[in-house]
RNA sequence: CGGGGCGUAGCGUAGCUUGGUAGCGCGUCUGAAUGGGGUUCAGAAGGUCGUGAGUUCAAAUCUCACCGCCCCGACCA
């Protein structure tokens, strides 16, 4: 490709739009444009990258023996209804009328639809396991897209869905998919970190999220460097100490005024002086229509995923104030469960032995001191409900637990039955006896994938793409363009040749000063620039200036072979095969 | 949806407090010089000041409503 021919709109100022690297430099080097928010136009250079991490996804996942297929993006609701999501994916799904006013959705993602492919072509254990796959672009009413391709109300995903017969086949699927995926991101030049996901109320035994480190990420992962234990912050548990059983009598709950203090952090001062780890937070929230209670110690952050699990229904909100008067006789500040017996309490396990605790009276402006959790209140369910925090021992090998912020790039999950008993998916097994098959979903935001590679590979200067990704792994740039000059005859030789070896290469054929063309390459990020000048030429050399490296003066008649050395030596590195 | 911020040329912005001819930089076009790190000079094109209503002799500027965008929270690849 010659530059003069494509359409690389680079910006010197950044869009306004644009808050975190990634996105700027989509923006800067010409690789993407918005239409409205959450609705991009990739370029000529950015659907080339697009397509490299494409067709890095494709190989790997016909590697891993799946079949790729490609779904309609238009669905009828009846598999929706039929599933059970049509209520409750109503805040992503966008929905459609034709011209005889008939609702449609598009497709959010494709349970649905392979389900009931699957339904009505396999019967037979013998058919399977099977795993299907497509590309494709998905659509998701996103209450707030952010970030460039990030998060958009249209992107572009891998999904992937495996059918088997037996549980332990579908674990089988299950890690293919997970050993495939982490050779995809190692394809794309990322460095993830798989972590144990939550499964939310759909149940399921294994998920895995696999993540990309960014301070920008929306996610935060807990891992730790000694064993190696990873996992999401709504998943992660830690081996945080609990307090210790008080042996002997005990005093009675003692009631003290405290006027004006209604939070945690007030009465850590004085003249109360009560630390937040002697503190028990009543949290209350309405689950299902009910109000419950939820007890944590003072210095303790509530987790709400692991709360949906505790509660079994995803559907809770914290009450509002009338609410919280009305069931318990106190404003926020002053609540407590002691003698509580008409509302459920779920308290997290670190308090399990708590003693001298203090809690609020249900009494505005009065606080209880000397509780004794497992003597002065009714807990009905104990979990763990607290979010972990970075250095809290790990529960497996005690070193201090670590927590960063994450991409979360792809998912592997274990469905189980419910979308093929929903959806009728279901086959014979050898006894003859029909059953559900067990199904898997994994999938691969692609695009955002793209965005994850800029954010965690660049410079002052601009993208620093990976081989493998690159739009264009060669970039020559001749420093003068008259077709007559000696610069451009062989800038256009070094060209021919690279492109019938078969390189993705562009010419800088624009008539330039070489400043300009330099900045433009580096904040574009081609891998390898081939500088063709007067001066090096004048010393029989052209010069090979790797995006992340050193210059490299080479003699012209060896180029071609240096710059394709350079490539096999990357394309080693990345690990690629 | 709740909270915060912002809408002026393709991009970045000044002007708004205190109403009176819409300005600058980048980019674009023409010409010239320059030619190894976003070069310089001269000239030019390009604006419903987000939309609508109101106040006023007069509105980018003041008031109200609406629309859009960005950021923080709930959702997710």
């Amino acid at each position: 490709m010659r530059w003069s021919q494509t359409l690389i709109p680079t910006l010197k100022e950044t869009p306004a739009e644009a808050e975190i690297i990634s996105h700027k430099l989509l923006l800067r080097a010409g690789l993407i444009r918005k239409l409205t928010g959450g609705l991009y136009t990739f370029l000529p250079l950015g659907l080339r990258a697009l397509r490299k991490v494409e067709q890095i996804v494709r190989e790997e996942m016909n590697r891993a023996g799946a079949l790729e297929v490609l779904m309609p993006a238009l669905q009828p609701p009846d598999i929706w209804q039929q599933s059970g999501r049509y209520e409750a994916a109503q805040d992503v799904l966008f929905k459609v009328r034709d011209r005889a006013k008939k609702e449609w959705v598009l497709g959010p993602t494709h349970e649905e639809v392979i389900t009931s492919l699957v339904a009505g072509e396999i019967s037979s254990y013998r058919q399977m396991p099977k795993n299907f796959y497509q590309i494709q672009t998905k659509f998701r009413d996103e209450i707030r897209p952010r970030f460039g391709l990030m998060r958009a109300k249209e992107f572009i995903m891998k999904d992937a869905y495996s059918f088997d017969a037996t549980d332990e086949l579908a674990q089988d699927s299950y890690r293919k998919m997970y050993d495939a995926y982490a050779r995809i991101f190692q394809r794309c030049g990322l460095k993830t970190i798989a972590v144990e996901a939550d499964t939310g109320v759909m149940g399921g035994k294994f998920s895995h999220e696999f993540m990309v480190p960014a301070e920008t990420g929306e996610n935060e992962v807990v891992f730790c460097e000694g064993c190696g234990y990873a996992a999401n912050v709504e998943k992660a548990t830690s081996g945080a100490a609990k307090a210790a059983a008080t042996a002997g009598e005990q005093p009675k709950p003692e009631k003290f005024a405290t006027p004006g203090v209604v939070t945690i952090e007030a009465l850590t001062r004085p003249p109360h002086n009560v630390s937040g780890d002697k503190q028990i937070k009543t949290l209350v929230y309405i689950a299902d229509s009910k109000v419950v209670l939820v007890l944590l110690r003072g210095d303790d952050q509530l987790n709400e995923a692991k709360l949906a699990g505790a509660l079994g229904t995803a559907t809770f909100r914290p009450a509002e104030p009338a609410e919280i008067f009305n069931a318990l006789g106190a404003h926020p500040g002053s609540l407590g469960a002691v003698d509580v017996k008409a509302h459920p309490v779920y308290a997290d396990e670190r308090l399990r032995d708590a003693s001298g605790m203090t809690t609020g009276a249900n009494q505005d402006g009065f606080h209880l001191r000397n509780v004794v959790i497992s003597r002065d209140i009714v807990v009905n369910h104990w979990a763990e409900l607290r979010v972990v925090q970075a250095g809290e021992p790990c529960s497996k090998c005690g070193q201090p637990l670590k927590v960063q912020r994450a991409i979360e790039v792809g998912h592997v999950f274990k469905l189980g039955t419910k979308y093929s008993i929903a959806l009728k998916a279901l086959f014979l097994d050898e006894s003859g006896k029909q059953q559900p098959a067990i199904m898997g979903c994994y999938g691969i935001g692609v695009t955002r994938t793209l965005q994850a590679v800029i954010e965690q590979s660049h410079d002052d200067n601009g993208i620093v793409w990976p081989l493998s990704v690159a739009p264009y792994a060669v970039c020559i740039t001749p420093l003068n363009v008259a077709a007559d000059s000696e610069v451009m005859k062989r800038a256009e030789s070094i060209y021919k040749e690279l492109t019938q070896r078969g390189v993705d290469v562009i010419l800088d054929d624009r008539n330039e000063r070489p400043g300009v063309k330099f900045k433009d390459s580096e904040l574009v990020g081609f891998p390898i620039r081939v500088g063709v000048g007067e001066k090096s030429l004048a010393k029989g050399e052209i010069e090979i200036k790797p995006r992340a490296g050193a210059l490299i003066p080479v003699k012209v008649e060896e180029a071609v072979e240096r710059i394709i050395a350079l490539m096999n030596a990357g394309t080693q590195a990345k690990g690629q095969g």
